[in-house]
DNA sequence: CTAAGTACCTGTCCGC
DNA sequence: TGCGGACAGGTACTTA
């Protein structure tokens, strides 16, 4: 379900909440979604610490506990995390997890289809032990993440851009929505190989790609289906966006019929008129 | 190393 | 209505 910019969100929500509030208890009723440590350990980790404050890496969701430990988060494609100011409030039918806060409020971890997977580390300097989170590249909207990187990067890849995007290690955040969005505004073709991109074409990705980010965490997320902001609402991004989920609509731009194929096995839109594909030599 | 395919799950939608 | 198959905001693992 969430990308970078719904995770975000949820982000910025929850720090609001949880901020100072003390952990009293912890209903684990999935067991298997606690990667590490075992679940016993899990929750003497947590329990009778107050959170510090929440913060965001790529997609993960980080909670900071006042003794240091990190509780990660990655809610995969239909995870929650929702935050109710009281139990009888939490009406997710998938509940795996509850974390009981003092006043009687509560932070649930929902998830339908059970991929997402939680940790817990000692210190954040333990990050290590999660290889998708240790490996992960560069932030959207950060001077790291510039034209120059993406045309370094991008030299050494025979992979299709729509690929090379979803890369976690060339960037940390983006997904399948926001992939087929920067393509667009970037008016690059999925299927071009990422080494065959000019720097021009890096320099409107790399521009893309922020603005993409950028809107969605405006808009609140893209809601399709499972997407819920920490306070259990839909976001509006899904009413902009303009290729992903628009198979056989006009597009926004042109008027051509959104097409859709599948790249490195994901559903993926284009227009085929704004963004041809380019001859090479 | 990269690349491709599969696995992990549940729910929904579409065609017959 | 019912059934089967495809598909879904993601990533990790296995195999070539």
């Amino acid at each position: 379900m969430p990308e970078m910019p719904e995770v975000e969100v949820i982000r910025r929500y929850l720090d609001t909440k949880l901020r100072g509030r003390r952990i009293e208890s912890l209903d684990i009723f999935l067991p298997r979604q606690i990667k590490y440590p075992d679940p016993n350990a899990y929750k003497a980790m947590c329990t009778g610490q107050k959170i510090a404050n929440v913060n965001r890496r790529g997609k993960y969701l980080l909670l900071e506990l006042s003794n240091g430990v990190e509780l990660v988060f990655h809610l995969r494609m239909t995870g929650r995390l929702v935050y109710h100011e009281r139990e009888d409030e939490n009406d997710d039918t998938h509940t795996r997890l509850i974390f009981h806060l003092d006043g009687g409020s509560i932070l649930v971890f929902g998830d339908t289809r059970t991929f997402g997977a939680l940790y817990a580390l000692d210190t954040p300097a333990e990050r290590w032990r999660i290889h998708g989170l240790a490996t992960l590249g560069p932030e959207p909207l950060t001077e790291e993440f510039s034209a120059g990187y993406l045309w370094e990067r991008t030299r050494r890849s025979h992979a299709p851009i729509k690929s090379f995007l979803l890369n976690q290690t060339m960037i940390a955040g983006i997904g399948n929505i926001y992939a087929d969005e920067a393509l667009f505004l970037a008016k690059i073709h999925p299927l071009t190989k990422a080494n065959a991109l000019t720097q021009a074409d890096c320099e409107a990705l790399q521009l893309a790609v922020d603005q993409v980010i950028a809107d969605g965490i405006r808009d609140g997320g893209t809601t399709f289906r499972d997407y819920q902001n920490g306070e259990g609402k839909q976001g509006l991004h899904q009413e902009h966006l303009y290729v992903y989920n628009r198979e056989g609509e006009p597009c926004r731009r042109c008027g051509t019929k959104i097409e859709k194929i599948k790249v490195g096995g994901r559903g993926t839109h284009f227009c085929p008129h704004c963004q041809e594909m380019k001859p090479h030599a």
